[in-house]
DNA sequence: TTATTAAACTAACAATTGTTAGTTTTGTCC
DNA sequence: GGACAAAACTAACAATTGTTAGTTTAATAA
């Protein structure tokens, strides 16, 4: 079995995650059936069971595969010694990296993770406030440096996670602006502001 | 009948929609049934019928309602003769504030539009098409009279766009920063960044 | 009181849901 | 070919869904 992340082999299991991660963007989890995802496969419903264990189980996969990677990066920029400002960028980097590589995936995590079951729920919820606080903490210390202005941390960290979070719903691969660009003027933006002094 | 808006009266209906709207908020359109919402009335589910035509109807008359607000607002704020940053700051502040005053709707129509049926859906895509087309023009407008600076005009409509439509997911009504605080420091992040020069 | 209307109720429907049980097909190694 | 496992299938289940039909209750006007 493969668990290592760095094979090119897809499994059944897999390619049943990706295809559900797709409908289920476009649907929603609720709306989105067994019946439609097996179609998507090229399979009956029933079969689907050989490889996962239920829907619930694919929300699951997908909400903390990519939390796990949102709090594995977060450690590694926390800990780099940078100051604020470049931290900042470096985080807004991520999450449009992550945003635009992984787009239904990230999708499905940010817009449906309300249906997860517990205890699943209690601690998706647990790595989001964690990843959060130290969001807002780099913020702090960056106003305390002087290297930000006088704006309210929790504003701050909201407005640049929304701004970026809503690229899922206007951003499509290969077309103008392309994510350099993107990348380049979601910092510009949110780091020097749109007016022209 | 009522169908003014400008009478206090809270019909029946008003009553449901009202229900709907924060219940659909919570668990999403498809989860939220008809005895979820029934129950939260008072009433059982058949006779929400006696005022509703639809559960689709429901949303319906939700999207509607709210893009019509936003629609007619943009119209007072494009026709104003003011520049391109004021006309901004104030298409900043009517999302604050139809976000915040009509917190539920708002998330239901944000979050819920895709399940219009159609005509219906098509006709709230125009809907939002042309405010976005209207929205994008003043952010060229303004680029082009040297108020803005040179960043794309569909990253920074977006940004503003997405940060503001965040709000829905943190802000909660009475607690701290309030709508005041909120809305000087979007405004100042967005118009100006957060980099302390 | 009576007639009328609004708004609730009960009971049921057809369709769809996630899931299970049991069976058959497919592919691989000896 | 035979054995074995992986992965597909068919058929069905119990529960839940939005909605309708028909009936009863409550409120209002004459």
């Amino acid at each position: 079995m493969d668990t290592s992340g760095a094979n090119i082999t897809k499994t059944r299991k897999d390619v049943i995650i990706h295809e559900a991660a797709m409908l289920i963007r476009e649907k929603g989890y609720v709306a989105a059936t067994m019946r439609d995802i097996a179609a998507k496969v090229g399979v009956e419903a029933a079969s689907l069971y050989n490889h996962i264990k239920s829907k619930q189980h694919i929300l699951h996969e997908i909400c903390f595969k990519l939390a796990d990677k949102y709090t594995a990066q977060m450690g590694r920029i926390d800990d780099s010694g940078e100051s604020a400002i470049v931290k900042l960028k470096q985080l807004i980097e991520l999450h449009i990296d992550i945003n635009t590589k992984y787009s239904a995936l990230s999708t499905v995590m940010n817009d449906e993770w309300r249906h997860l079951n517990e205890p699943h729920l209690s601690r998706f919820l647990e790595l989001r406030n964690s990843y959060e606080r130290k969001f807002l903490r780099i913020i702090y210390e960056g106003k305390e440096q002087g290297e930000l202005r006088d704006i309210n941390p929790k504003v701050t960290m909201y407005s640049i996670l929304g701004s970026i979070r809503w690229l899922q719903n206007w951003y499509t691969p290969g077309k103008q602006p392309g994510i350099g660009e993107i990348k380049q003027n979601i910092t510009d933006l949110l780091l020097s502001g749109m007016v022209n002094k």
